[in-house]
DNA sequence: TAGTGGTCTAGACCACCCT
DNA sequence: GGGTGGTCTAGACCACTAA
């Protein structure tokens, strides 16, 4: 594990223990450096990934601050950019099933192939879930995976976590994302499904998810509840 | 302008204007340093913007190499993050029409105060606005920001831009800004602005934005159309 | 004017990819 | 083993804030 993050998270855990008060300031990077035993620049680039996670704020030729509504952030909603997976990202006392609605595998159309990267020819499983937590119905997620990616999916593997069975078992390290999200009105689907009425809509998401290598393994489109999610997104610095 | 952005944007020049071919390397760190004039540690730094863009994307051990599907990327839906406001994020044939539909000051809500760190006695200005697209209804806009912090806002600021107002003529710096987005069924005044039918939806995208000191100047709420908007987010490795 | 963060450099070492 | 990116350091200069 790299130095930075290693400061990062621990200036992280004593943040949110509040052991800095909100909306207080932080020691400045040369004591920081000092403390951590490492540089300048290194300090830096942890306090950059605390900002970037809007735990802090720098400003030049004052200090760095610790933000007043922390709180609120890190506990509403999903967050863009997490690439966990569901399973793991709701809470402790809910219960998530996975009903797998349907899984084949086919060749893919021209659209998918570009967004996935890959020939017409190469194979793609094709998923479709249901997610339910604590017996409410919550999305419906339909997936499209390259076989030659992530080879021998079984159903018993949709119910539990595509994504530890891909990092665990394929052993493979995830990238970055695209996501496009918009609302919709229900369809055929969403009221049998979601129990969604005419005027209640989804929030669907469009999702392409990358290896570290750059290449795309999942294109997704989840479609959720309008009443069971909300996703957050904490953005820094511009110009 | 700091030299790592000035490389960054010199490659994104070239990248977009396709000197190097999409899905290509580019020239290594070392080599971009010499050519640049400059260390590698700027170099890394100014790849690493282009990397969050989603530009590009660099393996250990192997390179950098250009995304291939950079163009849909770019053009479609709304860039989550930027703060540029609408009235520069539409494109050059499109006609924005901002009419005022309610501009009130008041004492802001116990919420309120807290999302925009403020006290009680301290005013805010409420402002409602429809916005218009080429005629056809877009969303509509629910604003406060505090007198304190963005003075003298008049009807004619509000219909042209309110973020040009504060950056160029209050002469204030943003910095980033916290959004929360959810679909939603239409309610009357939906119906009444929007159109919307009964089963068509909004995207309601709830924003707090803060300048670069870390003080909140804006907390807002906005209620798209649901076929007139997609929000789309590009994120960067993880771990 | 003193203190702080933002940036930059040159050089170094390591982990990783590919052959 | 040679080439690549990821990280780290010590020291420096600058821009900005705040008194």
């Amino acid at each position: 594990m790299a130095k930075y993050k290693n400061v990062a998270d621990e200036l992280r855990k004593q943040i949110k223990q509040g052991n800095y008060p909100k909306g207080g300031q932080l020691p400045n990077q040369n004591e920081l450096a000092e403390k951590f035993d490492t540089s300048r620049v290194t300090i830096k680039k942890a306090l950059d990934l605390l900002s970037v996670e809007g735990l802090v704020f720098s400003v030049q030729g004052s200090g760095t601050y610790i933000k007043k509504n922390i709180a609120q952030i890190s506990d509403t909603g999903i967050k863009i950019g997490q690439n966990i997976g569901l399973t793991h990202q709701i809470g402790e006392q809910t219960e998530l099933v996975n009903k797998v609605l349907a899984f084949n595998v086919r060749f893919p159309s021209d659209e998918e192939c570009e967004q996935l990267m890959i020939k017409n020819e190469s194979p793609v499983y094709e998923i479709k879930r249901l997610r339910v937590i604590n017996n409410r119905p919550y999305s419906i997620e339909y997936s499209l995976l390259p076989v030659e990616l992530v080879p021998n999916i079984t159903p018993a593997i949709l119910e539990h976590s595509v994504y530890d069975y891909i990092r665990q078992d394929v052993g493979l390290v995830f990238g970055g994302n695209q996501q496009f999200i918009k609302a919709a009105p229900p369809n055929e689907e969403d009221r049998q499904y979601l129990n969604c009425k005419d005027n209640e809509p989804v929030l669907e998401v469009t999702k392409v998810m990358f290896l570290e290598n750059g290449r795309p393994f999942e294109y997704s489109k989840v479609r959720h509840r309008y009443d069971m999610v909300e996703m957050c997104f904490n953005n820094t610095q511009q110009e």
